[in-house]
DNA sequence: ATGTTACCGTAACGCTTGTTACGAAGATCA
DNA sequence: TGATCTTCGTAACAAGCGTTACGGTAACAT
């Protein structure tokens, strides 16, 4: 990293470096060392940007949150119909390519890590409740007859198994490849009545 | 720990204080010592039990797998119907209360371990494919005319769903309680056509 | 060109880590 | 009872950790 005074630039950088060690190496070596190294700079720059580690990890936590939202809200936006918006946003959120299936054994590491950080383990709870209250935004949108009740439960249902099959996919490739996948989300979005191709024919 | 020479006894108190540990302080704070403190004996113990730290980890995910594995058979042995059977065997997968919430925080914590460990990688592999194809005959029990493919696909979204759900549910008990939990599960298998209350339908 | 400021690499600090070696103490058997 | 062997606590080691302090160098204003 060249000598410059782009703070936030250089903040996103070693973000960056943090996402990658927690990829590539786990938590278990997510050094402030390992960090520097990844981003091509030493401690001492790393350390003159962040108090401590902590500060580091909460930063790279909050500019995850960010990318993710940002790609969400582009998703969305560009969505012709409010089923195809919540498909392609649940779609994101799964281990489909080498990309997402980084990000999620990243989350995977931050949440593993926020056990022991109540810092980290809030900000989960609050990104966590956004994202879940986008999705039933999302649901209630695609079908909107139906009772809050039952777009909080599909929406959560919706939201684990996404959550869930990331995870999965993103240790075992293999054994739950992107067919699979999207399998799973276009079975479930019809058997909740919400796939997009066909008119919907109400609740239960 | 009074001295003894039980071994196996002892490998599995040890392995007990690997998961309070990972429970209670997280992967970042899981050493010797802390395992060692948990267990109420010192490090010297711990290292004549096990030839290293590794060593450690993997004995105890296995005894987490083994654990499991006789209290879902236990379930399923007991059910009444198929779809009894494949209900109870889910729910124990969620954060139901406080011992499935732990061990689903223990369960992340080896998973966010395996990202720097191949054998811990091969063992959440080996273990998963093995909880898959369990539910996956649970389904196919629950809905006999199923083809194959509809089974496998109905599987993975049910074990995700619960998967992500437990995860969640873990790290925020108050946005997850246990009947939302419950009623994402019922309102899963009724779309699914697999609930046990009434006669079902057919596929599509 | 020169003085001043801000940036950041270097090197060290105290501490904790996994691991090893040694010795004391309980168990076993003659 | 006493010899022998196993068991495990104690203490130390080198290595790696987060953090701090210092010094050199680039950038900027004059």
């Amino acid at each position: 990293m060249s000598r410059t005074a782009d703070r936030p630039a250089q903040g996103e950088v070693l973000s960056r470096a943090v996402w990658d060690v927690l990829a590539d190496q786990g938590l278990e070596r997510l050094t402030v060392r390992a960090v520097a190294a990844a981003a091509g700079c030493t401690t001492g720059l790393v350390m003159h940007r962040f108090p401590n580690r902590r500060a580091l990890l909460v930063h790279a936590r909050e500019l995850l949150h960010e990318t993710t939202k940002g790609r969400v809200e582009a998703l969305e936006a560009r969505a012709a119909t409010p089923r195809e918006a919540l498909r392609a946003v649940l779609q994101q959120g799964m281990a489909i390519d080498p990309a997402t299936a980084r990000e999620s054994v990243v989350w995977t590491g931050f949440l593993a890590a926020a056990v022991a950080d109540d810092e980290l383990l809030a900000m989960h709870r609050r990104n966590n409740r956004a994202w879940r209250e986008r999705v039933e935004r999302l649901v209630a949108a695609a079908a909107p007859e139906w009772p809050a009740a039952r777009v909080a439960s599909v929406a959560l249902g919706l939201i684990a198994m996404t959550e869930g099959v990331a995870a999965l996919g993103a240790a075992d490739p293999v054994a739950y490849p992107v067919t699979d996948q999207e399998r799973m989300l276009d079975d479930a979005l019809d058997a909740y009545g919400l796939d997009a191709g066909t008119v919907r024919r109400g609740v239960l």
